[in-house]
DNA sequence: CGTCGCGCTTCACGAACTGAAGTAGGGCGG
DNA sequence: CCGCCCTACTTCAGTTCGTGAAGCGCGACG
């Protein structure tokens, strides 16, 4: 709030600085869409706190909320184009991540690779049929 | 800490997070290096923040810290190698905020490229001589 | 002698986030 | 038919993170 508004850096960081936000545009991203799925992969963060950033989120146009009045309600949360725009950065954590950061994910992915492919969705964000999906 | 570890992007993110980091590393990244330099520069630290920030991110091993023991003692802070690779995610999010976040930046830098280049220091990052110096 | 700047630290306060629980409506197992 | 699970949340109390103002030791400047 306090920040030099003049900047697009910071302008970007107030978005981009809650603990979550990041972490979920990239689920998002990789295709989850609805609260409970978004629960169980960001493993940790507590409902008031995804309801709270998903509502922020909506508020600045980042993603879209979509109801369904079925049994059972069912509600859906899609990044818009302005929320996709932010991909970029997160693939820039990732390469971050492996390059600097302890990775033991880069050894279990290469591992993994070769048995059981569902568990290396995280690292083809690039090719992720959600992106090409929304950027169509 | 209750992030998934196994998640290059979760790491950085935890990294990331906190509200002054990236900001303080775009102002490391442009050459200022002492920790008044650097409250001016962060309108609205407050020095307690500043301080923690640059004890963790000197933990972390994305700054360093050099103490000359002159009269004044002089404290520079400085980029390390893994700080500087956190650069190019500071320009995408300046590329962001420019694109999607009202831009009265790049009005006010394309106005002022031609009569006060002093003011336009913070949109050359790409060409800053504290990124060819440390690179070097 | 008083005030300034530097590089912090301390303190009290508020905002953000957490973890556990609750809610409303329905499905499904025993 | 009873109780438990599921979805999409909200509520509450408690912890952590960040703020704003003040202070401190030191030397310089007026």
């Amino acid at each position: 709030m306090a920040t030099d508004q003049s900047c697009p850096v910071c302008r970007t960081a107030e978005i981009v600085c809650g603990k979550w936000t990041l972490l979920l545009v990239k689920e998002l991203a990789e295709g989850n869409s609805r609260f409970c799925e978004l629960e169980r992969q960001l493993t940790g963060i507590s409902p008031r706190t995804l309801s709270l950033r998903l509502r922020a989120l909506e508020e600045e146009g980042i993603v879209a909320r979509h109801t369904y009045p079925e049994v059972p309600p069912r509600v859906e949360y899609v990044l818009t184009s302005k929320g996709l725009a932010l991909v970029p950065l997160i693939e820039d954590m990732r390469v971050y991540g492996s390059q600097w950061l302890g990775d033991e994910c880069a050894a279990e992915t290469a591992a993994v690779l070769g048995s059981d492919p569902a568990l290396g969705s995280d690292q083809v964000l690039g090719s992720d049929p959600a992106l090409a999906e929304v950027a169509a």
